[in-house]
RNA sequence: GGCCCCGUAGCUCAGCUGGAUAGAGCAACCGCCUCCUAAGCGGUAGGUCUUGGGUUCGAAUCCCGACGGGGCCGCCA
């Protein structure tokens, strides 16, 4: 709808130029449609004429004047004004919006979707934690916001691919391998040292008797190989948990990529020489180092340390080069906002090796703050006192949990509180929205049950609804496309998660004022649009004051006198609809 | 010391990449179930958009500087 006015001003606005009621040629890259806040200043609003003033040298009231002239006639336009400094208001005609009624039944679950990212693939990559221990509630924020953002990329017609990439090569799995090879001695009644940065937590303990009962003990390995074995038990086992934890978040990733892999097909050498052809390395204390201050980094990076062991960034580096070689237009990362100083790096990392820095995105997700009851919890992977993202799941439930992790955009910190979140009453904005749902449902149940039929995509009366909360309902309805597509283009998410809290609240009000199912022979809702205003006085009913308006707009007449402590109710349709309180 | 995020109603936060009288939920107060789900609705009250400059027709929004809160800054991951 939005776009269909913008293209009929654009044409207005040509026409202006070629007949020269305007002059000077200048067209905006985008003419910008607002939806005024005040409902009186019509469905849309646009800036055009102050922008022209200063190219036409012209007062934007009277260039505004022009272009409505232009406009006045168009077919979609039930009234134009010219408003404020210059601003153009446009209110468009009730066919419209019912238009947008019978797109939305024709496209059923497919509304919303448009193809402004036709062509363009994306690849999200997100969790990424580590197979060393189960997810907690920080990855959850990171696991939702990511799958949320996939998500709209999609709807938005991108072509995208959900990743998590798994850290199976470096230190902290062989940590995970000591630690678990350490519990399982420990099974055998030996004594053992545990180290200060092993996994302490139980479910290290857990590991081993499963590997014992798989395995047996590995007592023909040496201790290498049994902390490789211990390691590659653990992670396999981990990632099955995560995967399973995630299937529980409704989450699902279309590729799971291993770091260790890169290695193996020698990926990471491969960059390592061509960082080094390309002369963007060098040797200094036995280590290597990538030149990233070349491309605005602030100091050089290790690939090599200088015991011989790679840096996470040096499979970094061959990760993402490879992401582009896969073909991806787009890469974005989603990041704890802890990670934060990685960014410059990764960038110039990209600019070194050719790429656009703007091809990958990094989006921090801000902390999350656990309470119960407003306390804080503290985690700790190691410490083993920490509260993992399944328990959250199962307390709180996946949807209220994924609602509350879109809430809030993802830059500004997150309070969780497990006992709000659970709470299954008004102080929780989950069931709000899910009300509303249940609501239509119940109104979709029960006319079925009283014999009415549920109309086809275009076969509905839709001229039928002519309140004005009915085309209010229609023509918040016509925004989710843009709302859709603005959440995609700016990775945000909770866009839409205001959106239907919007959309929930407009439709209870609808619901608590009108009812739906009526006999419309005995009921004529056109004529229920009127209000009547009665006064009461101690309780007792007064002369009426008169009709004082229609809808939900109701005044009193200028010059009308209300006696003192008297009591204005606003009927509809017989029924009060508010109390005006005392006069 | 350098860098990142935040600062809007008593609390938690929106504010659509500069627009008209700054919004919502919770908490407070007053009302609404003979009627499609009251998990709801209507109303009242609540603001120096932290602060000081700048940019312009116009700033909560953009730029610079303070102040306050949180976080990061390793040949850790």
């Amino acid at each position: 709808m939005k776009e269909q006015l913008r293209q009929a001003i654009l044409t207005a606005l040509r026409e202006c130029y070629a007949d020269g009621r305007l002059t000077s040629g200048f067209v905006p890259e985008e003419v910008q449609l607002e939806v005024p806040k005040n409902a009186q200043h019509g469905d849309f609003a646009t800036n055009l004429a102050m922008l022209l003033a200063k190219p036409e040298r012209r007062a934007p009231r009277a260039i505004a004047e022009t272009l409505s002239r232009a406009l006045q006639d168009h077919q979609l336009c039930d009234k134009i004004e010219i408003a404020g400094p210059g601003f153009i208001n446009f209110r468009l005609r009730s066919a419209c919006w019912y238009e947008v009624l019978d797109r939305i039944m024709q496209q059923g679950g497919q509304y919303g979707r448009c193809d402004i990212g036709a062509g363009t693939r994306i690849q999200v990559e997100f969790v990424s934690a580590n197979p060393t221990g189960p997810l907690h509630i920080g990855h959850g924020r990171g696991a939702v916001v990511g799958d949320a953002v996939a998500a709209v990329l999609a709807a938005a017609g991108f072509d995208v691919q959900r990743e998590y990439y798994v850290n199976d090569a470096g230190n902290q799995v062989q940590t995970l391998g000591l630690s678990i090879l350490l519990r399982l001695r420990e099974l055998q009644g030996r004594a053992i040292d545990f180290p200060a940065d092993g996994y302490q937590a139980d479910y290290i303990r857990d590991l081993a008797r499963q590997y014992r009962d798989e395995n047996g003990d590995p007592v023909d390995l040496t201790e290498a190989e049994a902390i490789d074995s211990c390691a590659r038990f653990g992670v396999t086992k981990i990632l099955k948990w995560i995967e399973a934890d995630l299937q529980a978040f409704g989450i699902r990733f279309d590729n799971w990529y291993s770091e260790k892999s890169l290695y193996d097909r020698s990926m990471v050498e491969q960059e390592l020489a061509e960082l080094a052809e390309k002369g963007l390395s060098y040797r200094r204390d036995q280590a290597l180092w990538l030149k990233t201050t070349e491309f605005g980094d602030d100091k050089d990076r290790v690939l090599i340390k200088s015991d011989g062991s790679h840096t996470y960034f040096a499979s970094d580096v061959a990760y993402h080069m490879e992401k582009f070689e896969r073909g991806f237009d787009r890469v974005i990362d989603v990041w704890g906002a802890d990670h934060h100083g990685y960014i410059p790096r990764m960038k110039a990392m990209l600019a070194g090796l050719g790429h656009p820095p703007e091809a990958l995105e990094v989006l921090l997700i801000q902390m999350v703050n656990l309470l119960r009851d407003g306390k804080p919890f503290t985690m700790g992977k190691r410490s083993g006192n920490f509260i993992t993202l399944r328990e959250v799941i199962d307390e709180v439930g996946s949807d209220a949990c994924r609602f509350y992790f879109l809430m809030r955009r993802c830059d500004s910190q997150l309070d969780f509180d497990l006992e709000l979140a659970k709470q299954q009453n008004s102080d929780n904005p989950v069931y709000y929205v899910q009300y509303a749902h249940a609501r239509v449902c119940s109104i979709n149940r029960n006319a079925e049950k009283d014999g009415y039929a549920v109309p086809e995509a275009g076969a509905a009366e839709l001229d039928r609804l002519v309140l004005e909360e009915e085309l209010a309902l229609a023509k918040q309805l016509a925004r989710f496309p843009e709302t859709v597509a603005g959440a995609a283009l700016h990775y945000e998410p909770h866009r839409v998660i205001f959106y239907l809290q919007d959309l929930a609240a407009q439709f209870h009000s609808y619901y608590n004022r009108h009812r739906v199912l009526v006999d419309d022979k005995k009921n004529d809702r056109s004529a229920s649009v009127s209000g009547e205003c009665r006064s009461y006085r101690a309780g007792q009913r007064v002369d009426p004051v008169g009709y004082v308006g229609s809808g939900t707009d109701v005044k009193k007449p200028p010059g009308l006198r209300i006696p003192s402590a008297t009591r204005i109710v606003v009927h509809s349709r017989g029924k009060p609809v508010s109390a005006k309180g005392r006069e």
